[in-house]
DNA sequence: TCAGTGATTAGG
DNA sequence: CTAATCACTGAG
């Protein structure tokens, strides 16, 4: 039987480049606070690892918006881009190591812009922890898989190593 | 193919 | 204060 059990602290605390492909599959879960839960399957990921990758945030240094980058994996780091669209991440690795995952897709939605808007994420939920939210967390469908990888999508400032990176991940 | 949109950042 | 940039999307 699936275990469908809340995601610890220690799921989040590892390297973005495991935890990015391992978040595949697993069930993002958001409660409306009157008892209902919406329940999405993850389906595609991105990695962004730390001050050396020049396609995260974290490689223009510790402002107020990456703070909660450099906080324990487990966060949600939550920003706005293009005046438009909410992105959501999830903060990965040990405190200062700024490392986040992308959530590109789940299942239904495809594309990081559209999965907010579906999901109603905005900045309200920027810092907020998956370990002990009452609102958002992800659990553990217990189910292992193949996937796929590519380059990261919409980076071309980054330069060639870094956009060259097969740090998409996706089903 | 390309404009929209506004938070964030660097710089004067 | 100004100006540039941007982990995207939908319309045409």
């Amino acid at each position: 039987m699936a275990s469908n059990k809340r995601l610890g602290r220690d799921f989040y605390l590892r390297d973005v480049l495991e935890v990015a492909p391992e978040l595949l599959l697993k069930t993002l879960v958001m409660a409306d606070g009157k008892g209902a839960m919406a329940r999405y399957v993850i389906t595609e990921t991105e990695a962004y690892r730390g001050p050396e990758d020049k396609a995260c945030h974290a490689s223009k240094g510790r402002t107020n918006r990456t703070e909660v980058m450099y906080h324990d994996g487990g966060r949600l780091y939550v920003y706005l881009v293009y005046g438009i669209h909410w992105m959501l991440n999830i903060v990965t690795g040990p405190s200062e190591n700024p490392q986040a995952a992308l959530i590109r897709s789940v299942k239904d939605f495809t594309g990081p812009g559209r999965v907010t808007r579906a999901l109603g994420i905005d900045r309200s939920f920027n810092g907020e922890d998956l370990v002990s939210s009452a609102r958002i967390w992800i659990e553990d469908s217990g189910i292992a898989t193949g996937y796929k990888t590519s380059e990261r999508i919409g980076i071309d400032y980054a330069g060639e190593y870094w956009k060259t990176r097969p740090w998409r991940y996706y089903l």
